[in-house]
DNA sequence: TTCCTTATTGCAAGTAGTTGCAATAAGTAT
DNA sequence: ATACTTATTGCAACTACTTGCAATAAGGAA
């Protein structure tokens, strides 16, 4: 039916409830297909669910990437970032132009788990964000 | 004479000025020693600059960080911290209790180094701040 | 269907951070 | 000292995000 139904059941096993609102947020995200802001998802939403309010989409946001049903990530200056949970995968995002590509997965496992042997945090190893200089603004 | 001093020579050098309100907010991040928020530096130096507003400290701050003057640090949350630059470390922090510890700078050097060779990217490897659970967090 | 519990929402008000622009004042040159 | 250039500031208005709380409605039980 819509495109949030496969997840009614995950929720309410965990107590969770689905409503129209999570349903046209995740249809949203769902369309979109890759980085969206709260604001982004906000005045996309809204199309379809006329009385959707702000604190709603903060806290559905924050409640999918909470239990795993979406990603979030810091993309800089602040700004914060959600997705539908896809392959998994990390970004380097270049600080002058914005530019950003994507790295696998792999790329950093090693590195988490050796830090996560002499720490002793279990580390986020995925959808990690990484910061620097694209080739272009390198002069 | 004011902790601010010595950075009136390298400022000339490129065009910018030294100013009472950077002095004092250059003073409460060294008394700080350690990472403050935007809105903590405000309060903080508005007690000996009490004509002091908002948008000087966030552009102050930012305009410390973009030039290598103080560090700047995400540290979950969409909060932004920042701190004088002193020896060079990353963080670790705990999304649950957010525990925050401190990492050597050469533990992340060759990751660093690697992904720069495979993406061409020039990587930010001063202060980068890693998420995960602490080990107390790990129920 | 009807009732019940409580997760979730909307509202209203608040806090945090940003931006355009005119006024100020730091630094330099005369 | 004085005048000049323009980096920097303060102001005012705005956007982004958060929070407490009462009203709503999802899901389960009777
Ligand atoms: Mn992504
Ligand atoms: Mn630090
Ligand atoms: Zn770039
Ligand atoms: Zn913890």
């Amino acid at each position: 039916m819509t495109c949030g139904s496969y997840l009614i059941d995950r929720l309410h096993q965990r107590g969770f409830r689905m409503t129209p609102q999570r349903m046209a947020i995740l249809h949203t995200l769902r369309r979109a297909g890759g980085h969206l802001s709260a604001t982004e998802v906000f005045e996309r939403t809204r199309r379809a669910q006329p009385g959707l309010t702000e604190p709603t989409v903060y806290r559905t946001l924050e409640f999918l990437a909470e239990n795993g049903y979406a990603l979030a990530a810091h993309i800089g200056g602040g700004k914060l970032v959600y997705e539908l949970t896809e392959e998994n995968h990390h970004h380097l995002i270049c600080k002058k132009c914005g530019k950003t590509i994507s790295v696998e997965y792999t790329v950093l496992a090693s590195v988490y788990e050796q830090l996560q042997l002499s720490t002793g945090y279990k580390l986020d190893s995925s959808h990690v964000t990484l910061f620097g200089l694209c080739p272009d603004c390198q002069t």
